[in-house]
DNA sequence: CTGTTAGCGCGTTCAC
DNA sequence: GTGAACGCGCTAACAG
């Protein structure tokens, strides 16, 4: 609670009354120096800040102006996930650029899974939303429709009727395996982050990857296939892990060995993002093969991390940052019209692929 | 502009009207279902519904009850920096938790360093407010008490009357010290972050120490020269490099270079950050010397980083998402009197230091 | 340049 | 269980 009581409610009206000038007078002192002049503004602004005024109540400016000066934005699955994921923090890092621009606020509005109607997003006090990654035929995205306001849509490229950014993940997953038939490995393994929101674990059926309902993760996974088939390679000598994105690194290390364990070993490992191919790293380093000597490697998404380990992971870049920014400002243009903006990837090669191990041919 | 007009404007009242009741139990319906029977409350849902209307306007209900049900969070420095720096994420992660235990939403509020007064902070909806990093004397903290809300000040141990949240930086660098005083070493160079707020890069002079006005990093200085004073090493064989903390990396990497360059080399680094230690190992690996072989290096605040990168840091843990939990937690009990929480630290040991090179004595 | 008049949409007594 | 009345604090017309 508050320390100020009732009798200490200090307002516009106070102000004036104090002064002995109307309401919309002090008002426009804050508001529009021009409709006043600048000594009985300063005047005004002055007295305010002997009395402990410092300016209009905020929600009841929002209320009367129709406006908040705050973008919203909203993540798929827990906010704690949220700022440990990497890629989250990029995109949330270009939202902020363009926030910072705009001296707009941004609300991180939390949303329990559990819950019907997340009331969160009913009562966020926002101009508009970013919906970000969530999975297909989400509550929560209904809840954030309902608003009616302007909403972007990042990472969900089956949306239709709304503003959306993302990349192509399937040509992006295609250049990916590309990279490593190029350099003669024929025998794969691919790290999946949620195929499905049932936080599995572990190797998956083609069942379950029928089933795949996460669409970033879908549209990856199918360009692997395409690039592989195309090589000549067939759908059912791959191997492919799941860990669900949020789970610890250790988890993820646990699925690599399971996949490294396979006979014939895999001599290339396509992982869905940086923190998978970390753990894959990892893993061949754990039971003594050498990355990319033994095993190579490739990531997804071109986090910080992936310049800064050793080796030095070569993975498909997405611009991140520019993602969010896109996103934000998206959001303030408010087009008439959906707009779809796909961004570019590419290919970054580092050191953690090489030549299919000779032995392996 | 959102796409409704004024005729569409469909509110509480329009509701009620349309179901030939009054708007208070409308209300009711949506706030205390215990003020009606459950057969009116399901009708009069359902209608809402139909008719478009999901729930109390926000702002309207935010003047009404004088609550937002969110927590502001303003950084010192850029927000897109915050949002690139891992110990800002990972106090962000804590607060985050606490969150959405409580299903409070966060506002994260930039400000304009260059703006006299800080316009974004006076209009921020929200409960209360964490300041996280400030510099001393900052307008912006003035700007934030003035909205006369609970306030939790986070990592400036020098204001009073406030409750804060903060780590005992003086003692933590003491025994990072002690860590390599142990190991024998005896020449030292440090690598600090922002000493001053003009983003000077470069070594330090002694005058310029002495002026060090960022609480944080004025502990950590002390805190190494009470452990070297106290081993014998005068001050003055010390030398210091001083580069932002949100500078690139590269520009860390320079300086550590120019430590490194000093004759006679030092042996050991002391980091005031895991970025800048990773940016001394680096720099050590470019001029052909080994870590911990030639130079130790021991970094400060125990990212997630530290533990992934080769060698492993060691380092100062401090319990970065703790404290963003326990800040956020202060803030949601508002204490009666100010209260201090001092956060436990302690070392980690990894592969970053070790005995000094024996050629060095 | 100044003041008067109207609500913005809602939650909460307090009678019925 | 229900409805009338009041006002949260402010800004946007408009009239002077």
């Amino acid at each position: 609670m508050s320390v100020d009581k009732r009798s200490k409610a200090i307002t516009l009206q106070s102000v004036a009354k104090a002064l002995g000038v109307s309401r919309t007078t002090v008002s426009n002192a804050f508001n529009r120096p021009d409709q006043l002049s600048p000594e009985l503004r300063d005047r005004i602004l002055a007295a305010a800040k002997t009395m402990g005024y410092h300016g209009p109540h905020p929600t009841a400016r929002m209320l009367r102006t129709g406006q908040t000066g705050t973008i919203g934005i909203v993540f798929s699955g827990s906010l704690p996930y949220a700022f440990s994921d990497p890629v989250a923090i990029a995109f949330l890092q270009g939202v902020a650029q363009v926030c910072e621009q705009t001296q707009a606020s941004l609300l991180i509005v939390p949303v329990l899974e559990s819950q019907t109607a997340p009331i969160t997003i009913q009562q966020a006090a926002v101009d508009g939303f970013i919906v970000y990654g969530m999975p297909e035929a989400s509550l929560v995205l209904e809840q954030v429709l309902s608003r009616n306001l302007p909403v972007i849509a990042v990472d969900q490229p089956n949306l239709i009727g709304l503003s959306q950014v993302h990349i192509s993940d399937r040509q992006a997953a295609r250049e990916a395996a590309a990279h490593l038939l190029g350099l003669n490995h024929r025998r794969f393994a691919i790290m999946a982050m949620d195929l499905l929101s049932d936080r599995y674990k572990g190797l998956v059926s083609a069942a379950r990857m029928a089933r795949a309902t996460v669409t970033t993760t879908r549209e990856r996974l199918h360009g692997y296939e395409e690039a592989l088939r195309a090589a000549g390679i067939t759908w059912q000598q791959v191997q492919i892990g799941e860990c669900p994105l949020h789970n610890p690194m250790e988890d993820a290390i646990e699925v690599a060995l399971a996949l490294l364990a396979q006979k014939p070993r895999p001599t290339a490992i396509l992982a869905m993002s940086d923190l998978l191919a970390i753990a894959a790293i990892r893993a061949a380093e754990r039971i003594g093969l050498g990355v990319p000597a033994d095993v190579s490697v490739v990531g997804f998404d071109d986090i910080p991390l992936a310049a800064q380990i050793r080796p030095a992971l070569t993975t498909v870049r997405q611009p991140l940052i520019d993602k969010g920014a896109i996103a934000a400002r998206l959001l303030f243009e408010e087009p008439a019209v959906a707009v779809v903006k796909v961004l570019p990837t590419s290919l970054i090669v580092r050191n953690s692929s090489a030549l299919a191990p000779k032995d392996a041919e």
